[in-house]
RNA sequence: GGGGGUGUAGCUCAGUUGGUUAGAGCGAUCGCCUGUCACGCGAUAGGUCGAGGGUUCGAGUCCCUUCACUCCCGCCA
């Protein structure tokens, strides 16, 4: 008992009846019958109805209260009558019948309604963000994310990870995405960058002998702003750890993620040992590395067909003469669909950019053949090709794409998430995890034609490491993998290479000499030369599970205060300008716009 | 940097082929109402139709420019 409250506002039960109680928090509703004014109670812990007669001295001044007042009631506890018991609330067998109250805290009038389903302009809620964070479903959100956050400390300590924090003002990394810097007083032109990830300093946590590392760490990304990824900063639940493989790193997040999901939400999962799938593979059979498993539709490789005599679909085997690949998604017994929804998936395919999906259903009276637009084109021998390689069956229908690899890889794995959706055939109330392995070390830049790292340039290369053979490089898989969940990637990671001579072989093929190395990357290659244990690790992003958990398709409804998509903070004003005597300390000048 | 969407009362939105004084619900203010829990009923106030320019006898509506918010592409080792 403190002199706000004694209870708060969604404890008391028929228990506590005839008690003498005092509860504080702000006015959710008021329903003034006159005579009889009700009038809810809301704190963090809940609402409690209060109630109040026209006989009382205060009465008036209660009736005039605005919502969301701050105030203090001093009462009873009254259980209902049967027939007025809410049973929405944990509180609603009783309720308060009003002895006295005190003014805690006054309102102006609301920008935005606390009490409303409605939903509200970005702008005034992240203005507002105090008041828009008062609101159920929100709140909510917050406190799952506090208790996700929780969790994990006491997995990852049982799982016998230590947490250790590291710099967040650090040096600027030369690769990666665009560094937010901070300029330096003692050091006049030079400048910090905020760590876009502790990943150097997670290896030299290793190399220093820890074992086993985790943070829920913040990075910082000055990259633009999407649904799913804020502006600025962000958490990984970043990990590392030594003496281990790749299957090791699956262990300790596979038993993380299945308590995780299991103890928060009730929505199925999937796969509780979570499917390994190729990286080349899930761009052939999905379109993309990040496959959303709760769709079983499957892409089939079919640019042979096109390459046959007995097949007359002109358009197409020019193209595929050409270079370009065919390659489709069958979609079971769909014969009976009507011509509006073939129509549809083609019409939404050419408003992607895409030049449509040509398709046909799969039939048979004395023979099997096509039937469709683009039916009439293919004999019945080719169509039964089809049919083995993509599995299919009479009564199956195939919607085809054709063009350059990645063109076709885009437009069909879109396909595959409108037409599972079309389809209901897509279980939204499960999650299915999966790994995607073996990425390629290297790849072919598209523009300069240059051989580039793919990924990370310090993940292992696979294969024998003491004589790898570097002659082919884009052959070469690297020990790099990522986690995806429902079609959302969580996180890569990577066994990292701690062997500063393969790191330099691995520099030299896209094109860096071992002084450029030594100096672009001398902290870490200096640590790897001083007995560097085997390590690797992984970095789940905390806000992408949390959306996950809650359901949510934007990161700012899983984060208390977040900025706007132009990377600014509404609520306090940031960034700003500041006084000229500060940027004279910091050497800086700032160049006035034309 | 590029493309799409949105912008009308404090909030959420409607407003037809350009046509009289721009509307509704919630909220606010005032009044009535003793069992509500989205209480009910009545009244009142509240508008730079994002901003600027243009076309027109006449623009919330059409055109141009611009700003803000948002979604996407680029970007995110």
């Amino acid at each position: 008992m403190n002199k706000y409250r004694s209870h708060t506002c969604g404890e008391l039960t028929v228990k506590d009846k005839n008690k003498k109680i005092s509860l504080s928090g702000w006015i959710n509703k008021k329903r003034d019958h006159g005579n009889l004014l009700f009038l809810d109670l809301r704190d963090n812990y809940g609402i409690t109805q209060c109630v109040i007669e026209n006989s009382h001295v205060n009465f008036k001044e209660l009736e005039k209260l605005p919502l969301e007042t701050v105030i203090k009631i001093d009462g009873k506890v009254l259980e209902r009558s049967k027939d007025t018991v809410n049973k929405d609330l944990n509180t609603g067998m009783i309720e308060i019948s009003i002895n006295s109250y005190e003014i805690l805290g006054n309102t102006k009038e609301l920008p935005l309604p606390i009490f409303s389903d409605q939903e509200y302009a970005e702008e005034i809620r992240l203005k507002y963000r105090f008041l828009d964070l008062r609101r159920k479903k929100i709140h909510q959100n917050i406190i799952l994310r506090s208790k996700v956050i929780s969790f994990i400390r006491s997995e990852m300590e049982k799982l016998g990870f230590l947490e250790f924090q590291t710099p967040i003002l650090t040096s600027s990394s030369p690769e990666g995405a665009r560094d937010f810097l901070v300029p330096s007083r003692l050091n006049p032109g030079k400048f910090y960058a905020l760590p876009q990830a502790p990943q150097q300093f997670k290896q030299l946590v290793m190399i220093s002998g820890f074992d086993r590392y985790f943070q829920i760490a913040p990075c910082f990304r000055d990259e633009d702003a999407r649904a799913d990824r804020s502006p600025g900063e962000f958490y990984q639940l970043d990990i590392e750890m030594s003496f281990v493989q790749q299957e090791n790193v699956f262990e300790v997040v596979e038993t993380l993620m299945i308590n995780l999901f299991k103890k928060f939400s009730d929505k199925k999962i999937i796969h509780e040992k979570f499917p390994k799938i190729t990286f080349s593979e899930s761009m052939l059979k999905y379109g993309t590395d990040k496959p959303d498993l709760r769709n079983p539709l499957i892409i089939s490789e079919l640019t042979e067909i096109f390459k046959r005599s007995d097949v007359s679909f002109e358009i197409f085997k020019k193209l595929v003469k050409k270079g370009s690949i065919v390659r489709g998604i069958i979609t079971k017994n769909t014969k009976d669909k009507p011509r509006s929804f073939f129509d549809g998936i083609d019409k939404w395919a050419k408003e992607q950019g895409a030049s449509g999906l040509a398709y046909f259903t799969i039939e048979k009276d004395t023979e099997v053949k096509g039937k469709g637009p683009v039916g009439k084109f293919f004999s019945s021998q080719s169509i039964q090709e089809l049919m083995k390689i993509s599995k299919a069956e009479v009564g199956d229908s195939v919607f085809l794409a054709c063009g350059k690899k990645n063109e076709v890889e885009k437009i069909l794995s879109d396909a595959r998430d409108k037409i599972g959706h079309e389809l209901n055939i897509i279980n939204y109330n499960s999650y299915a995890f999966c790994w995607i392995v073996d990425y390629p070390m290297f790849e072919k830049d598209e523009n300069s034609k240059k051989i580039v790292f793919s990924h990370n340039p310090f993940s292992m290369p696979q294969g024998d490491i003491k004589n790898l053979d570097l002659s082919n490089p884009l052959e070469i898989k690297a020990y790099q993998y990522d986690i995806v969940c429902n079609g959302v990637e969580l996180s890569s990671g990577a066994i990292r290479n701690h062997i500063p001579e393969l790191m330099y072989k691995l520099f030299a093929i896209v094109g860096y000499e071992k002084e450029q190395v030594d100096k672009k990357f001398s902290g870490m290659i200096n640590a790897l030369s001083y007995g560097a244990p085997p390590h690797g690790g992984i970095a789940p992003g905390i806000d992408r599970i949390i959306m996950l958990l809650a359901g949510e398709k934007n990161i700012r409804e899983v984060t208390m205060f977040p900025m706007n998509q132009n990377a600014q903070d509404l609520m306090m004003n940031a960034p700003s300008e500041v006084d000229e005597e500060q940027l004279k300390e910091l050497n800086l000048l700032i160049k006035k716009k034309k």
